[in-house]
DNA sequence: GCAAAAGTGTTTTCCGTACACCCATGT
DNA sequence: ACATGGGTGTACGGAAAACACTTTTGC
């Protein structure tokens, strides 16, 4: 009896909202039987340090949030296994800012598709992916992860239109949203005025990291 | 260069309420430096299934709840990794019925300790242990895991005393923890009455898992 | 009778929801 | 001027928190 032979792979669903399309992506890479970027573990690398440098070689973005999503273990997940040979799949979730993302096309294409629009993905990817997308619209419930991915300065219109394109149109009246979200004080409005388009020029709000403090780990803070 | 050996552990976090003695208690084994109990993962099992047969060698109990909780993945937390070799430690958290639990105490010693007197645990099994505490609260709070370890009747006394254990006594008045559960409608009240001592005869009551569905994945359920 | 535990009801406050409405800009 | 998006206010229903009170048992 030989020993057993562990691979583990670590993939990375990297999730992004683009504003002018109204609509939430992710990221597949590969053409035919597409599949979610990933790298088998090898380095010397925490599990962290490698999902994030599965997205670096996929993209390069600045704001980012990353968290592990779940490990997935078959046996009969992945067609590499053998009798001698397991592989798990350490799986982790990204939200990028879409604007400043520029995706890197070599060595293998990589693109964004609509969420709904998701294709056959190799193995159990989308099954990853479906998770990936449930943890994301729980988070945005009670973390802050939205500030990590807008601009330093933005409007309440932005961060709504954040929620909407996760959440759905339907998750709150824009009026309610925004009463809720400044009676807890940790959005600091910083005075300066922006137009976008028509309409009334919006205040730029910053996030408070530090009000935001009695909130942490808290339920249902923004819904 | 030689290929990375990857080893992997599947630990599980046992957390079990007692109610005579009202503490909240977590499975340690081993007598010097104790330790979770864990496996090496090696058999052609899944990892929920292997988490299970982690539990089963130290336990004997019918009524759990078992679900992933994360994967550690140093490098540097286990003492066993070389510059070849890399250790992995996926962790699963159980929650399991006290009454009903016979320790197995071969070939390991096995323990139950309460939490807030958590000795000093192998490696980061501590942290794994606060990971999966946080996890049991915020369960607790959504889901409907009590049921699993209560009895299949029991009255609506013992199922706040389980919440007060893990969530401690101010997360909630008794009768209006009473009046919220009872409104939402699946908890059945099966008209039997049981006495506890002195005091008046407590009704017991059945979860009906069908009514409950509409709250699935539902947040803030039961608080 | 009294303590203990179960169960009911009430009051007050607060919050989510659904609106209606005003404001400031581009075209 | 009017459409567009930003921002404010209000009225209502319902839920959470605090607590008083009744009921039924053991001792």
């Amino acid at each position: 009896m030989t020993a057993l032979q562990i691979t583990v792979d670590v993939v990375t669903v990297i999730f992004s909202v683009d504003p002018e399309a109204n609509r939430l992506l992710v990221l597949v890479c590969g053409g035919e039987l597409p599949r979610l970027p990933g790298l088998v573990l090898a380095e010397e690398l925490s599990l962290a340090e490698q999902a994030y440098q599965v997205l670096a070689t996929k993209v390069q973005v600045e704001h980012l949030y990353l968290e592990q999503l779940y490990t997935f273990g078959g046996p009969g997940r992945d067609e590499r296994e053998t009798s001698q040979r397991r592989c798990l799949c350490v799986a982790y979730f990204a939200l990028v800012q879409y604007q400043e993302t520029v995706l890197l096309l070599e060595p293998q294409p990589v693109q964004w598709v609509p969420v709904p629009q998701l294709p056959v993905l190799w193995g159990d990817h989308a099954q990853i992916v479906q998770y990936g997308y449930q943890r994301l619209r729980n988070k945005l419930e009670y973390s802050p992860i939205a500030f990590q991915v807008l601009p330093e300065l933005f409007t309440l219109g932005e961060l709504y239109q954040l929620y909407t394109i996760i959440l759905g149109e339907d998750f709150s009246d824009y009026s309610n949203f925004r009463s809720r979200l400044l009676k807890l004080g940790f959005l600091r409005d910083t005075g300066q005025k922006v137009c976008r388009g028509a309409g009334r020029p919006a205040s730029l709000y910053r996030f408070d990291q530090h009000a935001f403090l009695p909130y942490q780990d808290k339920p249902m803070v923004f819904i």
